[in-house]
RNA sequence: CGGGGUGUGGCGCAGCCUGGUUAGCGCACCUGCCUUGGGAGCAGGGGGUCGGAGGUUCAAAUCCUCUCACCCCGACCA
């Protein structure tokens, strides 16, 4: 049905890529592994901003800005930070035309240059909690890169918090892993387990690493956020203390959590069709768009003056696209906006303002309706949310639907190289466990889940006891 | 880094094997007419010297050498 872009079905990957690109997100750069941003795919990342930036607020943070480059010396001082993060780092080695004394790292995550801020900002207990937020890029010079999933620079937030005790910084990892996934439910409409990730999955320099896990049509699964608890590690490596209020010297906790532009990879993995985006009403700029359709010029009057006027008055409420252009006929502008995920299409042509009507069609479902010309802004005002609502239950559904139970190694396995999807299984919680499953099915543990039941079983892979299950698939 | 592939108007491709006049096609773009309820049609038009360098030859998009770039599949990652 849409030109320009290859089915799902006949091959997942490049679907993807031709709706990133046919619907103009973005576009390959002149820069090997890093895009731009186009106006479509930008506006998404705005709303993403805004209502998230808004969270942050009302969970008591601020706003700050720290630099691009870090001193090479600050990316040596956290051990496991430096094993993780040096590799895929860009250096900058000269500048003002001479080789540098020290190098400077671009950035791939701002912790060293943020704790070694936060050095000169604490003294006193008082001086905590800490509670700040950054909008900023980052870059990590990956192997392969993919559109909004993975590139070398990207657009990310991350908060850097610091905290007198452990429980503190506890509880804060825990709360924003939370603002996550409300987030990322009643906002992107995308479902997704909480849990912790395994020792092997964690952060680079974190105690604990706690991830949201959404799945994607082709089964596998995205980690779309993190939040570390980094326990006195960073404060240690940059030698942060205060002073308790019984006078003694302690060094601070720590979390940062982020979440980055992949997200809108992760909303067209779970919601596009293969006419092209299909937005949630919330994350969509402009979520309605008008069509007038007319022959002769007498009907083109009429059509227009009727429509203008329903134009009007759904502006008072909505963002809308009236698309009065001539030259395209209204199949084609059907299409342009259907690739473009537009939530709700009204078209307007002679038999409708005969019959004081118009059709509205939903992006998400594809259903027509005839809608009466007085009804319709408040069928509009009902419909938006109701399919922000359905689009989660939709895609819950699907994740339920995918997500397996089992109790063996073989039908772990099938599962994985089979059909795919989540597979619920023990597991005892070895290291040479999970990695005995990657080398056999090269699915992961994405995470154990907060909520799963306690139910004690035996470990998929060894046998040996197990707490409970944890979540196995193919990711991204 | 291993494997595969591709570089020819803006995009997608053909031509290359078997060198030979003005390098062709589809889409897009411009003009006009005609159309408009699912990506219209007709006519006219603009735009490329074939990724780059070197070589062979009377003659190179085509053959040879070198080189650069990008894409896809794997190992690593938000």
């Amino acid at each position: 049905m849409a030109k320009n872009i290859t089915p799902r079905a006949t091959d997942y990957s490049k679907w993807y890529t031709d709706v990133v690109i046919q619907a103009k997100m973005a576009d390959y750069s002149p820069v090997k592994g890093s895009m731009v941003i186009r106006p479509n795919g930008y506006a998404i990342w705005e709303l993403i901003q805004k209502y998230l930036d808004l969270m942050f607020k009302d969970t008591g943070h601020v706003n700050a800005y720290f630099p691009l480059l870090i001193p090479e010396s600050f990316m040596k001082k956290e051990a496991e930070h430096v094993e993780g993060f040096a590799p895929e780092c860009a250096v900058v080695t000269h500048g003002g035309g001479q080789e540098l004394e020290e190098s400077l790292y671009i950035r791939p995550t701002s912790e060293t240059i943020i704790w070694s801020m936060y050095k000169k900002w604490i003294m006193s207990y008082r001086d905590l909690p800490i509670l700040i937020n950054q909008w900023a890029n980052v870059m990590r010079w990956e192997m392969r890169t993919r559109l909004f999933l993975r590139t070398s620079e990207f657009l990310w937030q991350e908060g850097h918090t610091a905290h007198a005790t452990a429980e503190e910084a506890e509880e804060e990892t825990l709360k924003m892993l939370n603002v996550y996934k409300t987030f990322a439910e009643e906002y992107l409409a995308i479902p997704v387990i909480a849990g912790r990730k395994s020792e092997s999955e964690k952060f680079a320099g974190a105690v604990h690493t706690y991830s949201i896990e959404a799945m994607m049509q082709d089964k596998k699964a995205l980690q779309a956020g993190t939040s570390h608890n980094l326990g006195q590690n960073f404060a240690r490596a940059f030698d942060v203390q205060f002073q308790n209020k019984e006078g003694g010297r302690q060094y601070v906790y720590a979390t940062s959590w982020g979440v980055s532009t992949r997200l809108i990879g992760a909303l067209i993995m779970t919601h596009s069709d293969d006419n092209g985006l299909v937005l949630p009403p919330k994350l969509a700029q402009r979520p309605v768009v008008i069509v007038p359709i007319y022959r002769k010029d007498e009907e083109k009057t009429k059509v227009m003056a009727y429509a203008d006027a329903l134009y009007r008055e759904l502006s008072e409420k909505h963002k809308v696209i009236f698309d009065d252009r001539e030259q395209y006929k209204p199949g084609y502008k059907f299409a342009e906006w259907e690739l473009q995920g537009i939530p709700l299409r009204i078209e307007i042509g002679p038999r409708d303002v005969e019959n004081n009507k118009v059709v509205l069609v939903r992006r998400d479902t594809m259903k027509k309706d005839f809608v009466d010309r007085q009804a319709i802004a408040a069928v509009v005002d009902e419909t938006l949310p109701r399919m922000q609502v359905e689009m989660l239950e939709r895609a819950r559904a699907f994740q339920k639907a995918n997500t397996h139970k089992v109790e063996s190694f073989d039908a772990l396995k099938d599962i994985i190289s089979g059909d795919g999807g989540f597979v619920s299984a023990h597991w005892c919680g070895d290291a040479a466990c999970e990695t005995r499953v990657k080398e056999a099915t090269k699915a992961t543990i994405r995470n154990i889940p907060f909520d799963r039941d306690e139910e004690k079983g035996a470990c998929v892979c060894c046998g040996k006891p197990s707490e409970g299950r944890v979540i196995f698939s193919k990711a991204y």
